[in-house]
DNA sequence: ATTGAAGGACGGACAACCAAACCTTTTCTT
DNA sequence: AAGAAAAGGTTTGGTTGTCCGTCCTTCAAT
């Protein structure tokens, strides 16, 4: 009534009302810490070995009590990923033989698209913002990314880790802290989506071309040349999941 | 010790450290909900008068509790951005005259770059979705968004709500809830950026004609031009950011 | 006059989080 | 060998945010 004279200034669609009425569940400050240092040990970011800060210096970090960063450490530890030594030159490790990935949940199945969409988004402001501002050093560490890359396409396991390094490398170029703590968590995502999946060595060289062909565009500042191959790079992985989940 | 002959396999950056262990201060619900409807508010997404859903509705829409919920219509009216009246046929309204915005706060100003670091990434990929996935519909709503924006040159004011309009429904078209949400952010960032700056109407007419062209490459599905064109788009406004504020 | 639908207010329960101690183990230093 | 130092492990208590349910008040429609 009253309202029915408004509604000729708010577009009646499905997705706006959606943003901003949806849900707004808020994860905790103990899942969200599990997820953070989870996705990095998923990622290789930290790498099997490596020593996680003092517990006192890492919930500093984190800006959380340590209460609440050692559920997060025992959660951690009770699914495999660290283990802790006590003592002086103690501290808590990323364990050596990582547990297995478990496999993709449904939820994640059924919004693989938008996990991909998210990524693409991603990706494209970096290439975009790498190609602008990556510096000479950034450049040398993308090309010795990209080799180490090319040395792996047995091992998928191998090969993922080092193509979500490269990827990170490139964000980091971007000196944005926001867009790399960005890609870490689409990379993650994307992890769970594909580790189940099978990739032919064919597929890995030809996503290594793609690889060297974009470290080209960016060093050579070409923007557009970089969101390109980029796109096309990320169209590979899509097609792959179109042709095996529903909804593609 | 231990650690130092695992260094070699972390790469030993600025940025990567601080995504991975960098605060993880989490919004409440309280305040996320204030954030999102006074965004939406502020954008003029939900129009002034414009009637929001009841209360016991709207709580179950946001996940959220009811007494959760009042608390944040209650800071939102106490900022004059909504009101209530009460009895049958009531409800909470966008109140008319909208308070005047408040200017932009130092460490907004501070983070100028990383907003449009984020921005770039969003509307990049809504340019690149948008244009894969547009329908015929969307297309004719975007045509009339524009012909709006057009009208407005004189009232900066009114030509940033039509300009938010227009970039939301082109993230709509993408069929993406989270790149719409993501816009809205994003879009609710720069409106605090750029309020406080003059808009000269030649700017904003050069800023039309980007739009147009927008749009006629996403009506033909060339995602590579839509891209470019935003791209120029989204340049101008940081130009005229990196003149004013500092670090640019 | 009655009813129904809306906002408004209150109180108890609970979970997350924080802060500050203190304990135990281990290694390094003296 | 003694002690200091540095790490993880434990306990306690308090604060805050959130939820749930209930009831009250207002007011338009019937």
């Amino acid at each position: 009534m009253a309202s029915g004279s408004r509604d000729r200034a708010t577009a009646a669609t499905v997705t706006l009302p959606s943003a901003v009425f949806g849900p707004v569940r808020s994860q905790t400050a103990f899942e969200e810490t599990v997820d953070r240092l989870g996705t990095a040990i998923k990622l290789g970011l930290l790498a099997p070995g490596a020593q996680l800060p003092a517990e006192r210096e890492l919930c500093a970090r984190l800006g959380i009590a340590r209460s609440t960063l050692r559920q997060a450490l025992t959660a951690l530890g009770q699914s495999g990923h660290v283990f802790a030594t006590r003592g002086r030159g103690g501290g808590t490790f990323v364990s050596d033989p990582q547990p297995p990935a478990d496999p993709p949940s449904q939820q994640m199945l059924d919004r693989w698209r938008e996990t991909c969409d998210q990524r693409l988004a991603v990706e494209l402001g970096v290439a975009v913002l790498a190609a602008e501002r990556a510096a000479r050093a950034d450049l040398d560490t993308l090309d010795e990314l990209a080799a180490t890359l090319e040395a792996t396409l047995e091992d998928f396991v191998a090969y993922r880790q080092a193509d979500v390094r490269l990827h990170v490398a490139l964000a980091e170029a971007t000196r944005s802290a926001q867009l790399v703590r960005a890609m870490t968590e689409a990379q993650g995502a994307m992890t769970d989506l594909i580790s189940y999946i099978a990739h032919p060595p064919q597929v890995l060289a030809s996503s290594n071309a793609q690889h060297r062909r974009l470290l080209a565009a960016v060093r050579e500042r070409d923007a557009m040349r970089a969101v390109r191959v980029m796109s096309e790079h990320l169209q590979g992985t899509e097609h792959i999941l179109a042709g095996l989940l529903p909804g593609g």
